[in-house]
DNA sequence: TCAGACTAGTTTGAAAAACAAACTAATACA
DNA sequence: TGTATTAGTTTGTTTTTCAAACTAGTCTGA
């Protein structure tokens, strides 16, 4: 293929870490460790539902864990970081590094 | 807003200049100045239609300038950065490595 | 105790973005 | 003349994003 080799790293960027409500999910997370669902809304400016199937795409990613548990007979949703996620992050991390300072720069 | 401040730097994120497909243009044009629209076409890796939408999107935006001239008689279409469009680079790369350094640390 | 309001999410449907196939218009050349 | 090629655009499909409407359960007070 005649795709230039610095662009390849643009071309392999994980979607779904790349996208910016997503972004902030994982921001967050990776800075508190876990977050409960409201908590999570609230800091990161989402709708129920659009945060509802945000978390969706991470869980079927690996990259979020959900537990739902009861608090005083009102559910509750926890979500955590997983590994892998972890190491999605830092895979984003290492790739748009390059793109800024060799792409961009 | 209850917006947490350093997440507002992801949610500010210029999309146009964000999105994969037109980040390898601008990244290519960064570099190159100004290119045409076959070479760019290969360069990136995307099909006319796709490319040609994309550098609409970019145009709209005021990021690029298009020319088409005619060289021995054959169309060409020049794409070259704006000064808008350098700026946005500009700004787009100190967002993102906000992101990367403060954020996902 | 049951009607209305609240909490915590999920599902569904609409809008926007990305992509590629089909189309257009001009030239080349056999 | 007609068939192939080049350089793009338009159009229609698929995917993604988003938010409105729905669900399920709890609380509250008349």
């Amino acid at each position: 293929m005649s795709t230039d080799k610095g662009l390849e790293t643009i071309a392999d960027i994980d979607r779904v870490v790349h996208s910016p409500a997503r972004l902030m999910i994982l921001a967050y997370l990776a800075a508190v460790d876990s977050a409960d669902f409201i908590f999570l809304m609230n800091q990161v400016g989402l709708t129920r539902g659009n945060l509802s199937s945000h978390l969706n795409t991470l869980e079927e990613a690996g990259y979020v864990d959900i537990q739902k548990e009861f608090v005083d007979k009102v559910p509750r949703t926890l979500i955590r970081l997983t590994e892998a996620g972890r190491e999605a992050i830092q895979t984003y991390r290492e790739q748009m590094r390059t793109v800024i300072d060799e792409l961009l720069g």
